[in-house]
DNA sequence: GGCCAAATTGTTTGCGCAAACAATCCTGTT
DNA sequence: AACAGGATTGTTTGCGCAAACAATTTGGCC
């Protein structure tokens, strides 16, 4: 290792250059591809910029070029499994596209608090968002037009102003139910997510829209919170009315819950009761009994959002691509209905 | 809203300074908090800057101060809870502190991704790094020296070359144990965490120790990996032995798994068996039975990281913290030991 | 041998901001 | 009425880099 002129900082293109007896600017071409470079030129840069362990400012760059190679997300949850494998979908997708993930959380989501993080990411001056926050709130605070940097957002509402990806929740809904009703189920309750989500909302409809096919009537969805906790409290009412015989969960913590309510009431899964869940978190094969569920690759999605993001920083025309289409994992949760 | 000068770009300090007609330092100055600013120009300032939606450019600020305001977070698995609740009060932590959250995410660790990402991290020209990444091989990378931006660790070595900060595992270990030993069970599993992280190797001294000061005696530990699938497949080694009559798991998803293993072996948990988790996840409460376990705070884990970065970045002399202790939450899957 | 185009390198400039320094304007004093 | 010393604002400069432009060199060709 050489040691650096100047102490205390790091070395700069221009320490560099001078130990590699060229300009400055080659130096940069060096680092940048450019094409026109002696072998030889490339080599003495090279080699001082690793005698130098010299490593570019980013902020220097990101001056120069507006560019900052950074993508920001905004994650309103990602405690739970979902948007956390997005989030973690999303940090690899953009670093192999050599962008930089910077993230803000939201402790609640509201306009105000939506807003300024973006505010805070564009004051980094990301190059494009992606809003890991499947409240409905986000979705429309994400027109809040801020210079050009493109959002896009995890929810099931794709208003044509942003790009949103989202699996299709009204299907695998539809799907799930379905499944309850090829077992013979006849009543069939659904455990929901709460308001404010739009999610909570196609599940719902795609729970009414299989049980409409099937002639069979839909009671009111109990609304539960996504967690085990709304789950098992959700479940005691679904327990009052002996005429239920299954349980489609909008998420599968939801699900575990309802299988403590029904465990605690004597009712044995899925001799009496079938329960399907939501997602396919990674408990939901050791729950008592595994679970079956649909699900849903997080990671994926997380990657299709850099991918449509990219699109749009590069300017290119937006690209269709293939449905996300939730696929059942069928487990020891649920079997044909019992006589009655 | 005035319309900017020039089109496509951002408005900049010099934009503002002329729509207040002041000179574009002392805009710097009312951004900056300077005292001396005659209230009247601080006001004429502030109503251009809202008026042009002036929003500071980081990327210049950085540059010119080099102070990124910005920390790295250097994540193996976020996946999980812990590591999701850990990033989760770093990010609100270093918010609160005014600073922005940059991450990286590791497939797998090992000194060359590690070294990688630490360095994406100091290119970015971060002023401190929390690495949420329990491996032992992490803490040994951080030793790399990068520049000199100051890491701490999320791990329960303290090496003193950097700061490391953890719940006491040994010792959660043992109240884990002696739980158990003091309910009356003799033969105590350890459903253990693999190799190569420390806290596996703390959790089987803790349970050791609380062994032996019982004059019991410790069989090998069930080497597992964190997840349900591997708490499940040592579940049925553990049953193979018939004098075990309860088994404390190095964390909850692990005991999820035994939990499975249990009911499928007929055994009823907590009549036969006792089980005690750790880390009280959200799901251990709706377990069946709901689990006994040992709960760390996460978040507060990562609240840590951010004060003991913050402390090292400003350059004040290191404080003693209170030690960090898992405490017991009892819940159904532990009992008496039954009669022999 | 001279000429054109491409290859290769250098020089100047500005990105947006804050630090350093300089100038002016006050206020109450002696 | 002149002055010390703070209050308030302005001017110049440089952070590290890449874009734009300029200069020089090289190679091929008639």
């Amino acid at each position: 290792m050489v040691r650096q002129s100047r102490k205390g900082t790091s070395p700069t293109m221009a320490d560099v250059a001078r130990l590699a007896q060229v300009s400055q600017q080659t130096v940069s071409r060096v680092l940048n591809d450019y094409a026109f470079i002696k072998p030889d030129t490339r080599e003495r840069v090279l080699k001082a910029i690793a005698s130098l362990d010299y490593r570019p400012n980013m902020a220097a760059r990101t001056l120069a070029t507006s560019r900052s190679r950074t993508i920001g997300v905004v994650a309103s949850d990602y405690l739970s499994f979902g948007p956390a494998s997005a989030l973690f979908g999303v940090e690899q997708a953009a670093s192999e596209e050599g962008y930089g993930v910077s993230i803000v959380s939201l402790r609640e989501s509201n306009r105000e608090t939506i807003a300024e993080a973006l505010a805070r990411l564009v004051g980094q001056s990301v190059e494009g968002i992606v809003m890991i926050s499947p409240q409905d709130v986000s979705a429309s605070a994400a027109f809040l037009s801020f210079d050009n940097v493109p959002v896009v957002t995890l929810s099931s509402v794709d208003t044509g102003e942003h790009t949103s990806i989202m699996y299709d929740s009204v299907e695998g809904s539809r799907a799930a139910t379905q499944h309850l009703i090829e077992l013979g189920h006849k009543w069939i309750a659904h455990l929901a997510g709460p308001a404010g989500f739009t999610v909570s909302e196609s599940r719902i409809h795609g729970w009414r829209k299989a049980l409409g096919a099937a002639h069979l009537v839909a009671a009111d969805p109990f609304v539960c919170d996504w967690t085990a906790e709304s789950g098992y409290l959700g479940g005691k009412q679904v327990l009052a009315d002996p005429r239920f015989t299954a349980a489609y969960c909008a998420n599968d913590r939801i699900a575990q819950g309802l299988l403590l309510a029904l465990h605690e009431a004597g009712r044995v899964v899925p001799r009496d009761f079938s329960v399907v869940g939501f997602d396919d978190v990674p408990e939901a094969a050791y729950c008592i009994p595994p679970l079956t569920t649909m699900r849903q690759d997080f990671t994926k999605l997380g990657r299709r959002c850099i991918e449509a993001l990219m699109v749009r920083i590069n300017g290119e025309p937006p690209q269709e691509a293939d449905p996300l289409l939730p696929v059942l994992i069928e487990r020891s949760s649920t079997s044909r209905a019992p006589l009655p």
